[in-house]
DNA sequence: GCCAAATAGTTTATGCTCTGAACTATAAGG
DNA sequence: CCTTATAGTTCAGAGCATAAACTATTTGGC
């Protein structure tokens, strides 16, 4: 039996007929069918239905309905052995949502279409630290402007958006409850000013989990943590495919997870948390970094500590083997709460994995009683565009969840 | 926006109408209603109409299934100020779900009317450790049948049961993956005998993921962590009121976060667990309980760890007080995790609470920066019936979510 | 005692969405 | 050119919910 929750057909809606959220159901069931890149090539409305299990009719109208609203087109004709060809369908490619990061020491934005490729992408550096809400947002409206005029200019059409910020977002999504690192507190930014007209918002969310959907499309595993190493480390959890962000949309934070009850102060107000040790700072003062020159710009921080690294000194090398035994730890501890089957690696951890690496599958193994083979802990194939895809995933989740948004 | 997974309208249901699942979840939706017990008593259909937002016809016509289903029953008249009084709907009292509990030392089975209320309650003492799968299910499939006897004698129709087992349950609950304190491994009994000839099945869960279910009736926050003390220590959480189990069914399992990076090893394979501190045997162990004569029963071995605890054994006192300090270590972490916000203690750590309350708190508070007042660490209110309430709750759960499964 | 007002529940006509089967359209292969 | 196979559309019909009219039952004022 498929276990579900009451469906909530009825509440909230004001007197519409519920058989509306049947159809609402299929529409975004055909979508997703037709989003999929299946290895035997695009899919016609014949193979829709034989996958879906709604008749040809169905499948008919309800196809009818996505190309009319714009999200879908007919491209070109799939013939099987014999037979009249069928019509292949797929996501508009001329429709795109915007993504969008504020980060510590830059802007990004990039256009990604339906279909989730990136089609445009800008960074700009720029010190966002105690810059104020304001002057940040000013600055990227401004870069999401240029951006969003140079796509129309290629005929593409933007949707929505989606704008990922390294800091806790509260559960509506529209809060910046806390970025210590932008020296943001209860900001709430204006997320229209982004994309000023757009059919669909501007969503907000929190980086580590947008960059963890971003990779979960690169992934097979249903359930895993994306760990993002930034200054501290922040933690993205997928369950079942679907980000887990918890009843105030702060789960998954693995950076906070007690890995020595007799550690040091953490800034989130607890003691001896994983990024107390393997923060980005934490690892770099433990190798003797502290006052060092570099440390005024985190790439430079981490490119010393790289020199380092590579020339074997003592005190860098042990700082960063600890930071992988607690890393290990604190995630075997993690998948004991929701088992998870796959660490994805980000950020700093993901340039320092090859001097990690044993550590963190040594303490990883160790506490988990060997559920975590080694072929379970990745390096995150993205980058720095990680947040970016996610945050602009995000929005697009949005349009293939709910295409009835954009029906005319 | 209601964020919802793309529903399963579709998938498995073989040719039949998908108009069907509209219906399947107001049924649902209606049913739901009626088991809330308001304050202001119980339910008429216009009142039903007026909560959902379904017209009264289509609610008229949705109560009619439900009576000829036998789920509900038309009770007395509910006068409100003016006008034709409403008919008054309730659960059906003569219907009921059996409940069965496999512990240790005993086995007990109780029947739950479908508005969850225990009607009847047996209990009986019973070395299961070692008897093998057979001979235990063998002994409770006799209690149940002797317990179904007596509820049809009372005029009660049992429709379905769930059963309680300490330990891992696999994600399609059939089978039993590991009970070490049973003796189990991978074993698969068989369900059907409990309740021979029921229009629903026998649905197998972890104990304390049962009394997780069963507590959560009395709490009124949705997302909370059931700590369940019993020879190792288990866990059940729930987040947004529903059961979370994860993809295998192991999450929740606080007794297995690690708690001592160099603690001694734990059965599970792991290294410093939290069962390794506050299990009931590590505590008696730790209290120098070894080679005791009260080490050959579970509930001795409590009952004289409680008696030195009110004589001030000072190595009583520091066993408990280490474990309460590390529960709030282990906690604290989980909570970053999966946010929950209340804690509810059950079995041994339920009866240790007076002596393990102040260095649980004190951690659970250092660790957590102070997430959880003392008010939301609360003692288990249903003692040793929570594993057996919960595991009829949740063959209620499935009459009550699914009540098509049941209609003429 | 009777009638207006209020509330509960049922009946009936209508619309939406899916289904199923018949029908049209288009290709491969002998 | 005809048979076979596959794709997609059309149309009648069934299930479910809605809206509005209708019946049923009570309170309370006169």
């Amino acid at each position: 039996m498929v276990m579900t929750a009451v469906p909530p057909y009825i509440q909230g809606v004001t007197g519409a007929g519920h058989m509306e959220a049947v159809r609402r159901g299929n529409l975004a069931l055909v979508l997703g069918r037709i989003a999929e890149t299946s290895p035997a090539g695009r899919r016609s409305r014949a193979q829709i239905s034989a996958l879906t299990g709604l008749t040809k009719a169905s499948v008919s109208s309800l196809v009818l309905d996505l190309i009319s609203s714009g999200l879908v087109t007919e491209v070109g004709l799939n013939q099987q052995s014999r037979g009249r060809p069928g019509v292949e369908l797929e996501l508009n490619p001329n429709k795109a949502v915007l993504g969008a990061e504020i980060n510590v020491d830059y802007l990004a934005v990039g256009v990604v279409s339906l279909a989730g490729t990136l089609l445009m992408h800008e960074v700009r550096e720029r010190d966002n630290r105690s810059d104020g809400v304001e002057r940040v947002m000013a600055a990227l409206s401004q870069q999401c402007a240029v951006t969003a005029v140079a796509a129309e200019k290629k005929g593409i059409d933007v949707l929505g958006g989606g704008l990922a910020v390294p800091g806790l977002i509260d559960a509506a999504g529209q809060v910046v409850v806390s970025a210590p690192n932008l020296g943001w507190k209860n900001a709430r930014p204006d997320l229209r000013v982004l994309l000023p007209g757009s059919p669909l918002g501007v969503v907000l969310c929190n980086e580590a989990n947008a960059a963890a959907l971003a990779e979960m499309d690169h992934q097979s595993d249903t359930d895993f943590m994306f760990v993002s190493g930034e200054v501290g480390v922040g933690g993205g959890l997928v369950v079942g495919r679907e980000l887990f962000t918890g009843a105030d949309g702060h789960a998954g934070e693995v950076g906070h997870v007690v890995v020595d009850p007799y550690g040091s102060d953490c800034l989130c107000g607890g003691r001896g948390c994983l990024e107390t040790v393997a923060g980005q700072d934490a690892i770099a003062d433990a190798a003797g970094l502290t006052g060092h020159p570099a440390r005024s710009s985190r790439s430079l921080t981490l490119s010393v500590l790289l020199g380092l690294l590579k020339e074997g000194d003592a005190r860098a090398l042990s700082a960063v083997e600890r930071a992988g035994f607690c890393l290990g730890l604190a995630l075997a501890s993690s998948a004991r709460i929701v088992p998870f089957t796959l660490v994805v690696l980000g950020g700093h951890l993901a340039v320092l994995d090859p001097w990690l690496r044993i550590s963190l599958m040594d303490s990883l193994q160790r506490y988990s009683a060997g559920r975590f083979p080694s072929g379970n802990v990745l390096v995150s194939a993205l980058g720095s565009t990680g947040a970016l895809l996610g945050a602009a995933g995000l929005a697009l989740r949005s349009v293939l969840e709910a295409p009835h948004t954009l029906r005319r």
